[in-house]
DNA sequence: TCTTAAGTTTAGCCTTGGCTAAATAAATTT
DNA sequence: AAATTTATTTAGCCAAGGCTAAACTTAAGA
């Protein structure tokens, strides 16, 4: 009698978990941006987001469309982009979670400029129990 | 006079080199379980790739071909996977930054069990400056 | 106002990485 | 040896996230 095969080996959860948070990632960091734009210069433009996206501008009209889609941003055609309430929060969330992860990578010694960089991708795989130890430890070390 | 569009700005450095690095994790964590697989049962085949993986079968054949493609695995048609000189050398450079990142996280007082998950995820961000400081840190702790 | 410049969207292409269903090959049982 | 089971590949679908080129709208300048 073999095992069924449609419930996943403890093996594979982690790399399921690794797909999910990466499945996020571009949605968050779109967010996050759009929300910095929004605080630097009023309003988010398609071109804006897209030249800090480091992408071509359809690129960035295109993850506009998903937002919408998703119900974390709003816009006319022509002009600029908004988020919504949900938008707002998960920019804030993003965006605390952005700042931990730099913190805890120059705590243990990652000198800034790298840990900036790395910190963009690394972020997205960061969970909750994470982010809290990383907190807590950064609390510690203050 | 507006300034040179094809330059990417300071900015967006740190996005790009996320997507760099996004784009060659999958490869990534198959060459590191091939090695797994056939150091634990003297061959890598595809269902159990498949398997510890969590896809479905037909996503592992697909990244095995990607594989051969770029020079990390070789295979003969309804037989096992085996790395070359490149696929084991990535393998064991993976598999050392794994241990790494997991360690780290243990260290700054991530759950065992939460930082296997997470691991999984941000590995595949860790620079090599991020990683020797890494290694410092946990050496200065043993 | 009219023309031009700048910004945005649309159309259409590509690759990766998922999936299911079907075909094919290999291994096992009878 | 034949039949059956198991494993692998192939075919064909989908969504996300890149891109360039072209169309369209808005804003700015003459
Ligand atoms: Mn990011
Ligand atoms: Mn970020
Ligand atoms: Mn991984
Ligand atoms: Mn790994």
């Amino acid at each position: 009698m073999p095992e069924n095969p449609s419930r996943p080996s403890k093996q594979s959860l982690r790399f399921v978990r690794a797909r999910e948070a990466q499945a996020c990632a571009v949605m968050e960091d779109y967010v996050e941006m759009i929300g910095d734009l929004i605080a630097e210069l009023g309003e988010a433009r398609t071109a804006d987001i897209a030249e800090r996206m480091g992408v071509a501008h359809p690129t960035a009209t295109k993850a506009i469309a998903r937002l919408k889609r998703e119900g974390l941003a709003v816009s006319r055609p022509y002009r600029g982009v908004f988020l919504t309430e949900e938008g707002e929060a998960m920019a804030h969330r993003v965006r605390a979670r952005h700042r931990s992860v730099v913190e805890l990578l120059v705590a243990v010694g990652v000198p800034r400029e790298t840990a900036e960089i790395d910190a963009e991708g690394i972020e997205h795989h960061v969970s909750q129990q994470t982010l809290a130890a990383f907190d807590k430890y950064l609390a510690g070390k203050e």
